[in-house]
DNA sequence: GGAGAGGCTTCGGCATTACCGAATGAGGTT
DNA sequence: AACCTCATTCGGTAATGCCGAAGCCTCTCC
């Protein structure tokens, strides 16, 4: 790991949590000398990384981060691919619809149908979710080796949030068993949302689809749970994969 | 300039420009040994910056970019004070309207009306335009210092690009005066567009908005300029800017 | 099925590199 | 007007990351 290069992430990371900082804030937040911070953010600006605030003298994230995501969204197979079976499933569930990646400890949403009844327009791409948390996350983890899941910290969201961490792997196996994750109100208070597995040609599990209901609606009709594996399966095939609901673990 | 980001930014853009590339094509690309180059890799892909691609040995962008840019547009006040402003002049004007800022040599689009008619839905944000050869470029263009614009190689796009330095920098005088840029197939064959410059409280130019539209449209009549103009001025006034238009040149 | 090649990855010594302390400058506040 | 805070510049030092060479894996070709 090279030491400019992790410092330089953290420093966007730092951007990402509080907006605007000055040299010295971020100073103390990564506890480096101002100095040395100020190195590394002059970098990240001559790039377009990072941009000075007009006007002032604090710094926020730059617009090549626009840019360069604008690209990763466009590389994206999962997505190009998937896009219309997640369409095709809010259609006929009613619910919104989630295509979500891992990202370290948190799902990422890559892209987002609403529902069909168009109650709600925020747009959700980009949004990260604790992986603990979600659907999607326990459908990405249950499916890697098990350190990745046991090195999380299970930090409490809402009063349903699992804890516990063998509670959290007894639910990740039967995650595998089911080809399917569930959650009720563990990210926030009113929302549930269930999820499946995508898989690419090599057979691992590069993505997860999931369908978001008022915790009213919960638990969903075994129909629409059928309807949302058919999806992953779909997704799936289109990738090229061999086989699903893919098998655990070990695959690299 | 820290090296190492340096080359750590290079790797983001080379992946950009050919979305999934082996360490040895990037290697080659940077003129870098392949184990410098596979440092470099491996210290991104550990904070997501970069991904490897799923069943092979590539490397692409990553999904922490789609969460930084998330947090990027959010950051942006003059993308939420313009946007009811270009909404209301996409209305008015029955044309497509555009938010962008400055990257380097390029324009960014941080914000897009389609055309009310809803001819064509194609998600432009993140859109990334050379600066020379657009409206919104010549707008954020004219009021830097003038050795910027010099520095800039003016590559040809369509026949109508301007390419000679001379007549560039002419055009940029004449945008000053009139606060307002134009552009007629100089980036896509059968499109053109105006711009005018926001400006923040400050009296820096921060971004511009423009209206884009088929060049058989063009010149657009000059109630749609004053519109036009009229709108770049609200949004920059909302900013808190003192006086609109912005005064030329030297603006630190 | 075996041998070869290409490319990714690891390792460690050397020299370059970036780190950091202190000094300077700019901006804002009491 | 003088102080204080914070960003920025500079240069010496030693820690840092760079790169050559060797290992390992995968895929291909015979």
């Amino acid at each position: 790991m090279i030491q400019a290069i992790d410092r330089a992430a953290k420093v966007l990371s730092s951007l990402q949590g509080a907006r605007r900082l000055g040299i010295s804030e971020l100073s103390t937040a990564l506890s480096l000398p101002p100095s040395t911070v100020h190195g590394i953010v002059k970098s990240l600006q001559q790039h377009g990384l990072v941009a000075k605030e007009p006007g002032g003298n604090r710094y926020m994230l730059g617009p090549a981060l626009l840019k360069l995501s604008n690209v990763y969204l466009d590389t994206l197979d999962v997505r190009a691919r998937g896009m219309r079976w997640t369409h095709e499933l809010a259609r006929r569930t009613g619910l919104a619809v989630r295509l979500g990646v891992r990202l370290l400890d948190e799902v990422v949403i890559i892209h987002h149908d609403s529902r069909p009844d168009g109650s709600e327009q925020m747009p959700e791409t980009g949004l990260a979710i604790p992986a603990h948390a979600s659907a999607m996350g326990k459908v990405l983890l249950a499916y890697q080796p098990h350190e990745q899941a046991a090195s999380l910290a299970l930090r409490s969201l809402t009063g349903d949030t699992i804890t516990d961490p063998g509670v959290f792997r007894a639910d990740l196996e039967k995650v595998v068993d089911e080809a399917l994750a569930t959650e009720k109100n563990e990210a926030i208070l009113g929302e549930s949302s269930a999820a499946a597995p995508v898989v690419d040609h090599s057979g691992a599990v590069v993505a997860a689809v999931a369908v978001v209901m008022p915790t009213t609606e919960f638990p969903p009709a075994p129909t629409m749970l059928n309807d949302l594996r058919e999806t992953a399966r779909n997704i799936s095939r289109e990738l090229g994969a061999a086989q699903w609901p893919p098998t655990s673990g070990l695959i690299r």
